[in-house]
RNA sequence: UCGGGGAUCGUCUAAUGGCAGGACGUCAGACUCUGGAUCUGACUAUCAAGGUUCGAAUCCUUGUCCCCGAACCA
């Protein structure tokens, strides 16, 4: 892999290096739950996570989320573990459980009892849910949360014994009831379930939820990136918690894991949540998690997708914090640029018309032939080749024949000649209509186009076609895409009605070409100009063949149906729906001065008085620590504008309290100070207070560099970049920004940008 | 008492104050014993407005839109 695409989550991972945080290692995870079927969304995740495995050399923990077992089966175990290595990636054949660590986490969660971080609440879940307040408002603490830590104590080795019934109480951390983010307002760690776990029995009747017993596991295996999907950026402050005080990772000797949340994948027309996939197997729209239509791992192997092309999907869309819905054609492309390259040409007739070569000999060997024909087109490079059999009746596309062609039709029709792809050049002779139909075509070959084009005479095209006496017969199952529309999910009502009605066409008097005869099952082959099928790997027996059609071929322009997608405006989520309306900063500023007359007053002195604009006025009294330092400047004999510009454009502005004083800012001000050189020293100041004369002096940059400096700086980049200089010469202007930035950079700091930018007009 | 994220070609994704680039797609052409593949060319974007700066996709402000959070699910 020499060069491998980089992505935030990986240059995380290389800060991290650098730095040596977690002392060099790398590790990661995929942590499914074994409660349905993996899909392809997973597979974003499996490539991304072993990828990055296999690319720092270290391994990715396959762990299976087993902390529900109501919920999880070992049908499932079994399936995540075949889907994973199918796509070519190894666990080192151990997975691991979370519900092998239960005893751990169960002696942790006593220590966090213990050390009154975790109390036991015998609130009903109706109770707990209206203690636990709403988006806006702020909850109210349990009647159980400051109970003595001997009772938890004793309640939580209860609640182990099997004592108690279900929901009988619950273990809580303690944090903090009004906390802004709700999964911080005493969020359950443990509840009682009487239920058989698919690998710990009956050990036990308590069970972790996932926010202690995920970063728990991870801390144990000591992962160091725990990369997750961004539903879960209001579980880390949790995930954080954990770890801080139980400190698991510790006790094993790691450093903290650390979690990061990426974009899932979205696919259009598909649905991808397990539920609907778990509705679409349940009601019969799919014939099972297999089904080839399915964007389950096992849907999509059936359907004959390569573990490369999937792979290589994940690579296309790269990763990122956007939530984003790829275009599925960017998985038909990754499908057919793998097939192309793998998947040698053969023929078949989907719905088989009659030709007769009526210069060939008449009887059931048809003065039979054998053209030898090439598995691979020339571009492919491939080697390998297979007889095909030609006689006086062969099979055709009905496609292929068109009495009335329409226009661009590179096909048969009265009058033309086409060539039989791999054989001779055939005339039109007649064909035979039955009730308007046409029944069998008649045609002449021309006998010496084998491997050259006729004389004098026009090619309409190549087409394919199988002996009949030859053929054999398949049943051939085109899939369509499952949902008729992009975003299946969106529009109102039940997700199933935007089923594709004939997503699934099956053809029974299919006839394929008799090399096929010994196709194995999962193989692929690409039937030429139809497109790409593998031979099905439950129902295709020798003698019976079954094809799914993976894909078509690209079909260029004319042939191909216009396919409208009205871009439906987008109906807001439901849940959007009921969330409250949030204040602005604007407003809480606003509300502070009607709070506070010195905020009040110093907002209209600053406009008044000082001439600042009611926008930066406005800014600059929204609490008292900023209004004092803008009038404290001024006071100090600081230009209020020059303050203002200074105070409103800080990149901490309202982040950081102020380390600096009235007074530095005065002086800061009065400095003759430009570009990057005061950005720095500003930042230093306002970081660490102090002097900004001295911080200036101490980094060098109280002077700037003089026009001999710089000019030999300009001269220097000059002649580094020629060919930048050419580029600009030639009118691209763009790279003045680039040369002055070079000259910036290159005088450390310390040439005045705007004397760079004369210079360089001067001399480019 | 609301909090946390996000917005760059039609789509996905780069550019970490200095040339808005790549891929998918679309269109046009070349080539072709697959209407495939390949090749060439074209197309199209920084959510909006203000500000800072020699220079802004990037920093500041305001606004708009989208996603996530009130399971004893994960």
């Amino acid at each position: 892999m020499a060069d491998e695409r980089s992505d935030f989550i990986r240059d995380i991972i290389e800060d991290d290096l650098r730095t040596g945080k977690h002392g060099g290692r790398v590790l990661t995870r995929f942590p499914p739950e074994p409660n349905g079927y993996l899909h392809i969304g997973h597979a974003k995740s499996i490539c991304l996570n072993f990828g990055i495995a296999q690319q720092y050399g270290t391994r990715c923990n396959l762990r299976f989320d087993d902390t529900n077992p109501v919920k999880e089966d070992t049908e499932y175990v079994e399936s995540i573990q075949r889907d994973i290595e199918w796509l070519g990636f190894s666990f080192g054949g151990t997975a691991l459980y979370a519900s092998d660590y239960f005893e751990e986490m169960y002696q942790l969660a006593e220590g966090l009892i213990a050390d009154g971080k975790a109390y036991v609440c015998e609130l009903t879940d109706e109770q707990i849910k209206e203690y636990r307040g709403t988006l806006s408002e702020p909850g109210r603490p349990s009647p159980w949360r400051d109970r003595p830590i001997e009772d938890s104590l004793a309640l939580f080795r209860k609640m182990r014994s099997g004592a108690l019934p279900d929901g009988a109480c619950v273990l809580r951390a303690k944090i903090d009831m009004a906390a802004a983010n709700m999964k911080m307002r005493d969020p359950l760690l443990y509840r009682i379930r009487h239920a058989h776990h698919h690998r710990t029995g009956d050990a036990w009747c308590i069970y972790p939820m996932y926010d202690y017993a995920h970063p728990l596991s991870d801390a144990i295996e000591g992962i160091t990136h725990s990369i997750c999907t961004l539903e879960f950026e209001n579980n880390r402050e949790l995930y954080d918690w954990a770890l801080e005080h139980t400190r698991v990772a510790e006790k094993h000797g790691f450093t903290r894991p650390q979690q990061i949340e990426f974009a899932r994948l979205n696919l259009d027309y598909t649905v991808m949540s397990k539920r609907k996939l778990l509705t679409l197997v349940k009601d019969g729209h799919v014939r099972g998690w297999d089904d080839p239509r399915m964007p389950t791992i096992a849907g999509m192997r059936r359907r004959g997708y390569s573990p490369e092309a999937i792979r290589a999907l994940a690579e296309l869309v790269g990763v990122a914090k956007t939530n984003s819905v790829v275009d599925i054609g960017k998985l038909e492309f990754c499908v057919r640029d793998d097939l192309n390259r793998t998947a040698p040409r053969v023929m078949g007739v989907l719905r088989p018309l009659k030709l007769v070569v009526t210069s060939y000999e008449a009887g059931a060997a048809g003065g039979a032939q054998t053209f030898d024909a090439p598995y691979f087109p020339p571009d492919v490079g491939k080697p390998g080749s297979r007889p095909v059999p030609m006689s006086r009746e062969l099979w055709i596309e009905r496609d292929d024949f068109a009495l009335e062609p329409p226009e661009g039709y590179q096909r048969l029709a009265p009058g033309r000649t086409v060539r039989l792809r791999h054989g001779h050049c055939v005339t039109f002779e007649d064909a035979v209509v039955e009730g308007g139909e046409v029944v069998e075509v008649r045609v002449r070959h021309l006998p010496e186009t084998l491997g050259a084009n006729p004389q004098g005479v026009k090619v309409s095209g190549v087409i394919h076609w199988v002996s009949a006496a030859h053929a054999i017969d398949a049943e051939v199952r085109l899939y369509d895409r499952l949902f008729a529309v992009p975003r299946p999910e969106d529009a109102e009502g039940d997700f199933v009605q935007n089923l594709t009605p004939g997503s699934l066409e099956v053809i029974r008097g299919a006839k394929l070409e008799p090399s096929l005869a010994t196709a194995a099952p999962g193989s692929r082959w690409q039937l030429e100009r139809v497109g790409y099928f593998v031979l099905d790997a439950v129902d295709s027996q020798p003698g019976a063949i079954v094809l799914n059609r993976i894909s078509t071929l690209r079909e260029a322009a004319p042939a191909r149906a216009v396919e409208a997608a009205p871009a439906e405006p987008r109906e807001k989520n439901a849940k959007a729906k009921t969330r409250p309306a949030k204040r602005s900063p604007a407003e809480y500023r606003a509300e502070a001065r009607a709070r506070d007359e010195a905020l009040a007053a110093a907002f209209d002195r600053l406009q008044r008085v000082h001439g600042l604009s009611e926008g930066d006025a406005d800014l600059l009294t929204g609490e008292r620590a900023v209004a004092e330092m803008i009038e404290g400047a001024i006071a100090a004999g600081a230009a209020p504008d020059a303050a203002a510009r200074w105070l409103v454009n800080d990149p901490s502005f309202g982040k950081a309290p102020y380390a600096m004083t009235p007074a530095n800012l005065a002086a800061f001000v009065a400095l003759p100070l430009a570009g990057p050189a005061a950005k720095e020293v500003f930042a230093k100041m306002r970081a660490e207070g102090g002097d900004p004369r001295q911080i200036a002096a101490a980094a060098g940059l109280d002077q700037a560099a003089d026009d001999g400096v710089v000019g030999k700086l300009v001269d220097d980049v000059i002649a580094a970049h020629p060919d930048k200089v050419a580029q600009y010469r030639g009118g691209k202007v763009g790279l003045l920004g680039f040369f002055v930035g070079q000259v910036v950079k290159a005088s450390a700091g310390k040439a005045s940008p705007p004397r760079v930018q004369e210079l360089l007009k001067e001399r480019l």
